[in-house]
DNA sequence: TGACTCACG
DNA sequence: ACGTACGTGAGTCAG
């Protein structure tokens, strides 16, 4: 609607949007944006409704003592901003500006004042005002032509005035209510109105007599002599909050609203740069929904392309020179269980682009094979399985943008191309699920979408292509490229070739755990049901709670969100008295067995009886690898029941696995990096190190250690990798906190270098805002610097543990390359097939055992060189459950 | 979808 | 006065 003019008051708008959104929002270069991002919404929301033609927004410039008795009256009256919030408001104002929308302010006057000229003169120039704030004395200003519109809860709802919504709602006219509010005065704004008079009584004397004036005039006819007397002593108090309460509608604004206040274009490219300062992601993307992302100023690439759908058009693949840098992207699915057919391979090199049809990909990957090209992509892991699935073996990794990000930033949600291109290029990129929505309902009628798919490509590569543009600066200026170039990439293939051995599996072996799991599970439930009298869901935490809890009346302990807390800590404590307890604890570890391992890993295993998870190298912000569908780093190990599984995977017919684990790798990088001499010397001459930590705490000679010393130890160890707190470890080794505080204070003056080490991570992160890994692994930790206290102690003891869990997984990532590159040099049949943090195993075979153990414990031990020796425990099997000591 | 629980290092 | 050990993934329940 052309003639409406949006009007907001700028500072109420934010202030709720900032209160109303419970997460904290903060940049990397710690500016705050909730208010922001709110306001936003809401501002979006109204834009796209409304579509007005005209609007601004006011902002308060008053000094406090302008209408009020002092500054220190105003802020008892109102809460000061914070400053968090405050900081927020230079760069909204510059966002407003952006989208050609004036910000309005002058001094000595509120927003209010503003809303109430600008609208007043708005009328008269024949517009239809719509007022925006959280703030009702702006009820007001409605009229006939101008609607208020009040936010509620935050800013997510709103009720709408105008006039006559107005005496629907109060009985009384806009201008009335000026009069009702003086009566009853207001606390927030210091206007006194008269004593005892508030919104019921207020509104009584404004039906009786419609106005103040009229009131003053006829004081003999209020009705009760209390209240009669009352107002009749604050005639004065009366007429002075009247003129209080009512906002100015003629504030000295130098503006022409309809030349002024007009609505123009807004400035994309100003809108974009803020937005992406501001990491306002949402918005970049709705700017880019609307196609208004300004693309200008990327340099275009041409293309040369080759729709290559027969063996002899490959040749034009072929005829690249050897070793070229070749980016790379297979379309198709990931499914590890079954290998489905992809739907195209994409390939570019210099500004040559080739979309090899998918019927050609064996053909493909012979010449591949001769050419030892370098591949560039984004999540080249992706690539490679297919690749490799079908032969792939001569190539080398020599950029990946999903990893570099990682590498940058490794605690992002995601490393999707389409988000990294958004935000890194301003580019929106086709959407592959559209496409691939598209091409089931086309193939239904036999046509092809390759020009679809190939532009698909095009576009990514080439995004791809730039990204990498804007990362590699970054890598140089972090001194990250070599953690890049030396570990993340050549790293890719290694995982791939994991992923594509996969690990032999028996079946059977579950399915006998299965069925005598089922055979215990049945006695359980049955057991009880009796004892509990009722028949429920044992794995409802709340069924399980009202039965543990209120009616069997069992001491509760803690408590969740949803009711009382059933977690193996608290039924730990209740079950020597309580038989039940011990059942329903027993009844949970069997019917997790079966769930996430016998019926979680039964439909992964392939038609080759292999499972082949996926390792992914982008998730884990400490730069630890993650493992999925299905997640082989969690296989049971510590209850004898569930090590069982472990019976089921096997190593191939005739062939054996051999693995071998770190040992203690976290405390010996906590010896190099703090150079405490007591760590150190206590790991190079043997001694156990958790012993040892339990003579030095208790003060007892080595020998004299009891085992409940040494577990406490053990605890206090894990407890000083974790960034240790008093609280959590009396917890875990359920002393008092007083004593759990001993021993932490214990431990640090009995190895002060770990004291100063731990104490500079965190000062060094509170610095530069990231902690580091040996290798130079950064990553970010904002909580460091939150206001909140509980966050900030998260975000310290993630700096004390993340350069400690961070180095180890870098050393077994390096251990891994050289392992794998050494199998592959020797030409061996022996094949990496899992990572587990601190541990690797290999599938091998007789005639190889005894290389393959050599090589795997030295390339392990000789990972990285510290102030203290790495050393690998290593075992061999048949099965993985055997390879135990 | 989020909360809860629990498997691993 | 307040609620906590670090890092993951998966299954289940309940809204």
């Amino acid at each position: 609607m052309e003639d409406r003019i949006v009007i907001i008051d700028g500072n109420s708008l934010i202030n709720r949007a900032y209160y109303a959104m419970q997460r904290p929002m903060i940049t990397a270069d710690g500016v705050y944006t909730r208010g922001i991002f709110g306001f936003l919404n809401m501002l979006w929301k109204i834009l796209d409704e409304y579509e007005p033609g005209y609007a601004a927004v006011a902002w308060d410039r008053k000094t406090p003592t302008f209408r009020h008795k002092s500054y220190d009256a105003y802020k008892a009256g109102r809460k000061s901003m914070p400053a968090e919030l405050a900081m927020e408001l230079p760069y909204m104002k510059r966002i407003l500006s952006a989208m050609d929308i004036k910000n309005l302010e002058i001094d000595g006057f509120e927003a209010d004042d503003i809303l109430g000229t600008i609208s007043k003169e708005a009328e008269e120039e024949g517009l239809f005002p719509l007022i925006i704030t959280g703030d009702r004395d702006a009820l007001q200003l409605a009229s006939d032509k101008t609607k208020v519109m009040i936010t509620k809860k935050g800013i997510s709802e709103f009720d709408l005035y105008d006039d006559k919504k107005m005496m629907e709602e109060y009985g009384l006219t806009p201008r009335q209510f000026i009069d009702l509010k003086g009566l009853m005065g207001d606390s927030s704004d210091n206007i006194p109105g008269i004593p005892g008079v508030g919104k019921v009584t207020g509104l009584k004397l404004m039906k009786q007599f419609g106005s103040i004036d009229n009131l003053l005039a006829h004081t003999e006819e209020i009705k009760g002599a209390k209240l009669r007397e009352k107002v009749e002593d604050n005639v004065q108090q009366a007429v002075m909050s009247r003129r209080l309460a009512e906002i100015v509608r003629n504030v000295p604004l130098d503006v022409d609203i309809k030349k002024d206040l007009k609505l123009g274009e807004p400035d994309i490219p100003q809108l974009t740069e803020l937005f992406q300062e501001l990491e306002l992601k949402t918005f970049l993307k709705r700017l880019a929904d609307r196609g208004m992302l300004e693309t200008e100023g990327r340099p275009e690439r041409t293309y040369e392309t080759h729709m290559i759908t027969s063996e002899e058009q490959l040749s034009a693949v072929s005829s690249l020179e050897d070793g070229s840098e070749v980016w790379v992207m297979v379309i198709g699915n990931d499914d590890h269980v079954r290998m489905p057919a992809d739907t195209m391979i994409a390939l570019m090199a210099e500004n040559q682009y080739f979309c090899v049809d998918a019927s050609l990909e064996e053909k493909l990957v012979e010449i591949l094979n001769g050419k030892n090209f370098r591949f560039c992509g984004h999540d080249l892991i992706r690539s490679y399985y297919p690749l490799m699935m079908r032969g792939l073996k001569n190539f080398s990794t020599s950029y990946d943008t999903a990893v570099a990000q990682y590498v940058l930033d490794p605690s992002r949600k995601d490393y999707f191309l389409s988000a990294l291109a958004l935000e890194f290029l301003q580019v929106t990129l086709p959407d592959g699920k559209e496409l691939l929505k598209k091409q089931k309902q086309i193939t239904m009628f036999q046509e092809g979408v390759d020009e679809d798919w190939a532009e698909y490509g095009r576009s990514a590569l080439d995004a791809a292509r730039s990204l990498r543009d804007v990362q590699e600066p970054k890598l140089d200026e972090e001194k990250e490229r070599t953690l890049a170039e030396e570990i993340e990439f050549p790293l890719i293939r290694v995982l791939a070739q994991m992923e594509v051995t996969g690990i032999r599996t028996d079946a059977e072996v579950l399915n006998e755990i299965g069925e005598s799991l089922e055979g215990k599970i049945d006695e359980l439930e049955s057991a009880i049901y009796t004892l509990a009298g009722e028949e429920f869901n044992i794995n409802s935490p709340q069924q399980l709670g009202e039965v543990l809890f209120e009616k069997l009346n069992l001491p509760a302990g803690k408590k969740t969100k949803r009711g009382y807390s059933t977690n193996a800590d608290v039924l730990k404590k209740l079950e020597k008295d309580y038989p039940i307890v011990s059942l329903v604890l027993e009844y949970r570890t069997l019917t997790k067995l079966r769930s996430t391992y016998v019926e979680g890993l039964t439909p992964l295993i392939g038609s080759d009886g292999r499972i082949r998870a996926h390792f992914q190298q982008t998730v884990a912000a400490t730069g630890r690898l993650s493992c999925t569908e299905p997640n082989l780093q969690n296989i049971p190990v510590r209850t004898d029941i569930g090590r069982q599984l472990r019976r089921a995977f096997v190593a191939d017919e005739g062939g054996l696995l051999v693995g071998a684990d770190y040992s203690q790798i976290e405390l010996r990088i906590l010896a190099h990096l703090s150079g405490d001499e007591n760590l150190i010397r206590a790991f190079n001459e043997g001694e156990d190190i958790h012993r040892t930590t339990a003579a030095r705490v208790f003060n007892k000679e080595y020998d004299e250690v009891t085992s409940l010393d040494r577990s406490r130890a053990k605890a206090v160890n894990f407890g000083v990798i974790y960034g240790m707190s008093s609280f959590g470890l009396s917890e875990e080794i359920h002393v008092s906190r007083k004593e759990a505080e001993k021993y932490i204070q214990d431990y640090f003056s009995k190895h002060p270098k770990v004291k100063v080490f731990m104490d500079a991570c965190v000062e060094q992160c509170r610095e530069k805002g990231y902690s580091e890994t040996l290798f130079g692994r950064r990553r970010y930790i904002r909580e460091i610097k939150s206001r909140n206290y509980m966050s900030r102690q998260l975000g310290e003891r993630l700096a004390m543990n993340s350069p400690i869990q961070g180095t180890a997984a870098d050393i077994i990532k390096i251990a891994m390359i050289r392992v794998e590159k050494e199998l592959r040099e020797r030409n061996m049949k022996s094949r990496l097939i899992l990572q587990i943090h601190d541990e690797l195993i290999i599938q091998t075979s007789p005639d190889e055992q005894s290389e393959v153990e050599e090589l795997l414990q030295r390339n392990m031990e000789s990972a990285a060189s510290l102030k203290v020796a790495l050393l690998c425990d290593r075992n061999e099997g048949t099965s993985w459950y055997e390879l135990k000591d």
